[in-house]
DNA sequence: CACGCCAACCTGTCGGACAGGTTGACGCGG
DNA sequence: CCGCGTCAACCTGTCCGACAGGTTGGCGTG
């Protein structure tokens, strides 16, 4: 309320280069004004123009490189993953929090992965669900085969808002994970784990909706109980972020 | 993978002030150095690590204003809510699919809700409740409290992960429905959008998880219903955005 | 002790300048 | 006529210096 946010020049670049991406029907690829060209036309500096794009880069929405006019960029789950990392690097959420939100948008999403998988996309899970299988000796390779797994479940809803969720929230769930080195699982665990998404794959490739969605359940329900537990022994280890008080 | 993209001072500098906030433990509120500051510690220019801050300021990392040092942001939905709209903007989404995606989200949170919800929350929601009843007239301050009414339920979850995602996909979702204005109700469905929403609400009020998801449900089945109803309906003036090839 | 004013500090914006990467067009040779 | 290499135009990354205007804390006055 009493934030009163300045309204700057930059913000008048964000919203003039938005509205150039959205009058000329502009998707992925396709090449946007240059700075200079930005700046002349609007009459303002190219600092102020560069600001501005830094800004919309920053978010994903150009791509920009050296030498080259920026253009339209493809949605980045990277982005979703600094902010989340963000998120985590400030004490503001904690791994438990984006495991519980994981959860319920990958259940339904298995569900949908079931009912639309297409015959590639099955292929494609069987294959990294033997690599995974044959890899549980390597906590860190199995932790990158399992990305890709959920990824390519996300892939297979049809929806690219799923895959940008599920790659985003999964990524900084993963390196948080990395970093508290605490939390991680030994062979056993891991065995069970793979027995888990045996059980998903196998739910998807049948087709069946509601047994693909039960099958996530209890993967995260797994994967939940398993942060807590380690939550509770050593707690001692972890980062140390003092609580605070209340927004203002 | 042939992007290779390149490593810019920018780039050190984000490293440096995410490492400056992990070193030192800082959360929501807490101050930064300021740009001159990190200038002449890191030897570089303020011009690269304006640029830096102007990054992090995007992803709701860090807040700036003219006049007062950056201080560490509290998590903003906004910016999920600028990235959503950016992707429907390039066409890389539809409304369809993130009230798809929206829907396994908050299913799962309306359970949480039920579950955790306190009197004190309770209480707003009813308020709210009321309210809507109040304005089946008024499609645009019915969105409003709409909007509310689902964030408050992702507080009640206490889980703040929930309050970015919820609030930040809603919002998105209703400035598309904003822009078509298409894709508008009229005051009959609305009466039944708010009964949806009172049966979410006395689910949640009975601590009943199960019944306040599939409240929910209903909620999103309709939701996603009316929403394909319309868009078989005046596809013919929906923004023009064509189909694009393949990403290279 | 209270209050107001001022100085120090900080971000927003501008202009100019140079290094280095990218790209397309032009011209030469086959 | 075609292919290929060279080059010029263009574009981003980075730096410097400067000034306007908002914020804040401390100092001094009443």
């Amino acid at each position: 309320m009493t934030d009163e946010r300045r309204h700057t020049a930059i913000d008048d670049v964000v919203v003039h280069m938005r509205r150039h991406i959205s009058r000329h029907g502009l998707g992925p690829g396709d090449e946007l004004p240059s700075e200079i060209d930005l700046s002349r036309h609007l009459g303002i500096s190219r600092t102020t123009v560069r600001e501005a794009s830094r800004r919309l880069s920053a978010l994903g929405l150009i791509d920009v490189g050296v030498g080259k006019r920026p253009r339209v960029s493809h949605l980045k789950p990277d982005v979703l993953h600094e902010i989340v990392g963000d998120a985590l690097l400030t004490g503001q959420v904690g791994t438990a929090d984006i495991l519980e939100a994981r959860s319920g948008i990958e259940i339904a999403m298995a569900a949908l992965a079931a009912a639309r998988r297409s015959a590639a996309t099955l292929e494609q899970l069987a294959a990294i669900l033997a690599d995974m299988a044959a890899t549980l000796h390597d906590l860190d390779a199995y932790a990158d085969l399992d990305f890709r797994f959920h990824g390519l479940l996300a892939e297979a809803t049809g929806n690219a808002f799923y895959v940008f969720l599920v790659n985003g929230c999964h990524g900084a769930f993963r390196d948080s994970m990395a970093i508290g080195h605490g939390s991680r699982r030994d062979a056993a665990e891991l065995r069970h784990v793979q027995a888990l998404h045996a059980r998903i794959f196998e739910a998807v490739r049948r087709g069946d909706a509601h047994a693909a969605g039960a099958a996530m359940q209890a993967h995260f329900t797994d994967a939940i109980a398993a942060v807590n537990r380690r939550r509770a022994t050593n707690q001692a280890t972890s980062p140390t972020i003092k609580p605070r008080g209340e927004p203002r």
